[in-house]
DNA sequence: ATGCGATCTGACATCGATGTCAAGCACAAA
DNA sequence: TTTGTGCTTGACATCGATGTCAGATCGCAT
């Protein structure tokens, strides 16, 4: 037994005013007389009516649907990310869709213009790497979709940003290590595609430079933020004449790659080898020894760029926004004071 | 500067037929003369109109949006469901709406009412353990919103689902830790909230029966599935007087909680103990030793859901449809020999 | 008493598609 | 020639809301 919908129309009648007058009350307009509202509350309130998103849209071409856009969503920020937004969302009364986004296939950019036509969006939240294509902001500016990015690289005057201090962060990763008593310290970049990646790299030079001590070639290899990019790069640095007594990696799932080819080589962490990643993902604290890491308020951000979409999109299309969240220096066991 | 949305209109007269023709070639209904149809197939890809679906959904009242539902959007199964539905969603051109519904307020259900009231779905996929919350698949069979479930427990007639065979794997992985000579095993059970936790253990002690293997009561552990409560069973199961030769942990978030408590307490694995999980989920390979676990087709199984949901979903209303998937054992390092 | 602006209210058109239905047409059977 | 049948097409109403606009009502200054 199927409910038959509640229209507007219903909501009048039993109120005894016009559609019109009900539509006024449920948006908030001025000029309804304080009874007349109040009665027409009560209604809606007693009859549980909601109007329908699709018709509203339809009419008004505002829209109830934010898209939050990922290259892949099986990272692990991705979930993060998603939970935050989620959250503020059902807050809020707005819904998430969530589209994935790839460059393997010549079309992408048609497919994604096609539908976001059929299926007009409140706002996107465009996360990296691709909040720094292009042909994507342009598609979206095109559209006249509102656009949030998070921790986006380029292009800041183009669209509003929510973002974390991600070479500051670094620094004081790697001043912390140093601190320790690290003096030789390897670095694993992450995929060059992120733009975060190079900014992290920027801190963990940074901190070195201002300590006098060198960033070695030879102690820095290029990642691609996965597991296996960790194992391979650890793999290598650790089985050299001499090793690093620490390892930064630009992010937790290459950090934890670092740990296993340590543990698979004998490497006491962090007796032998401190290891230090970034994002403080929730593998940071399933490892043993627990991961040392920045923790990047992902959840935050993602609230933080909701809020943006729904409180201010005439200001987040013009893109004069940024948001700057705070991090945190975590410090767990897969660090120690230099042998 | 935006462009102006495309219409039907549009296209009728480029095509110089009525819109209600261009509306019959798009949905690929009978009786428009092959010449037309292909002529205005023809407009329609040079225009690359998409139909607006908002529009769409409000005159047929059928809708291009699908459901994910999740308790807990952050678990280590819901980034791979979401992954294969978003795939087979992009390929069949709906979008996906992702939604968290938690118990912990009590106008949790009026909160689900009105937020379907508002946005009509195509269908919906119910993860665990909401699929087995009965005022929820009430909700949506009144709504008239036809829903598949993900490894329901109950009511099997009363939606279309997709699931593995949790107990047949549950024994294949006991069986396995037999025959490798394992007679002493601990179990870590899984949350009870999950109808899955209760099946894996069924299989683990049919294997131990059919082994002639007692089931002793303190070798087995209430946990909830979370990283914590393995750590924390690990560690009661590790500190006694004896402890077993083999844990068998109803999840894989809970067997690296085992992990690690062995590594704090200084026992090898596998050479002193065996390890083993369930899900293969991405965090299994990222450990040391990498987790010997059931493989779940996740993605799979997220998949088969839209596709039930889109190509058949009068017939999912029904509840008539099941569709199990094949699982694989996925032994790695974390088992060996006992000792 | 009259005029005027500010405050209310509802009739009607509109958003972009599909459902319904009747009309036009071709061709076969009567 | 007439009738019937099936194919093809478009006019029009409809889905459920909001935008527009004109009309009604009220208080207040003239």
């Amino acid at each position: 037994m199927r409910m038959k919908p509640l229209t507007l129309k219903d909501v009048a009648q039993h109120a005894g005013v016009s559609p019109k007058t009900v539509s006024r009350v449920i948006n908030g307009e001025a000029y309804v007389r304080p009874e007349v509202r109040s009665a027409v509350q009560k209604v809606v309130d007693e009859l549980g009516y909601r109007p329908n998103a699709f018709a509203r849209e339809l009419s008004s071409s505002r829209s109830f649907l934010l898209g939050l856009y990922f290259d892949d969503p099986a990272s692990t920020y991705a979930a993060d990310l998603q939970r935050g937004a989620l959250a503020r969302c059902r807050a809020l009364g707005y819904h998430l869709v969530v589209e994935q986004v790839t460059r393997d296939q010549p079309d992408w950019l048609a497919q994604c213009e096609a539908s976001l036509r059929a299926m007009r969006l409140g706002g996107a939240i465009l996360t990296p790497p691709l909040c720094d294509w292009p042909e994507l902001l342009d598609l979206f500016a095109r559209m006249g979709v509102a656009v949030v990015r998070i921790s986006p690289g380029d292009f800041h005057d183009r669209t509003a940003a929510v973002e974390m201090d991600e070479s500051g962060a670094a620094r004081e990763l790697t001043e912390a290590l140093i601190a320790l008593g690290h003096r030789d310290i390897g670095f694993i970049q992450g995929n060059p595609e992120h733009h975060a990646a190079a900014r992290r790299q920027e801190g963990f030079e940074a901190a070195m430079a201002a300590a006098g001590l060198p960033v070695r070639p030879d102690r820095t290899l290029q990642g691609d933020f996965t597991f296996r990019s960790g194992l391979a790069a650890g793999e290598r640095l650790l089985t050299g004449a001499s090793r690093p007594s620490a390892i930064f990696a630009a992010n937790d799932e290459m950090a934890l790659g670092v740990l296993v080819s340590a543990m698979r080589a004998g490497i006491a962490v962090p007796d032998q080898l401190s290891i230090a990643g970034f994002d403080d993902a929730a593998i940071a604290r399933m490892a043993w020894p627990p991961l040392s890491t920045v923790h990047q308020p992902h959840v935050e951000m993602a609230a933080a760029a909701v809020e943006l979409l729904t409180q201010a999109p005439a200001t987040a299309a013009r893109g004069t926004l940024l948001r700057r969240l705070p991090h945190r220096l975590t410090l767990r066991d897969s660090t120690g004071p230099a042998r």
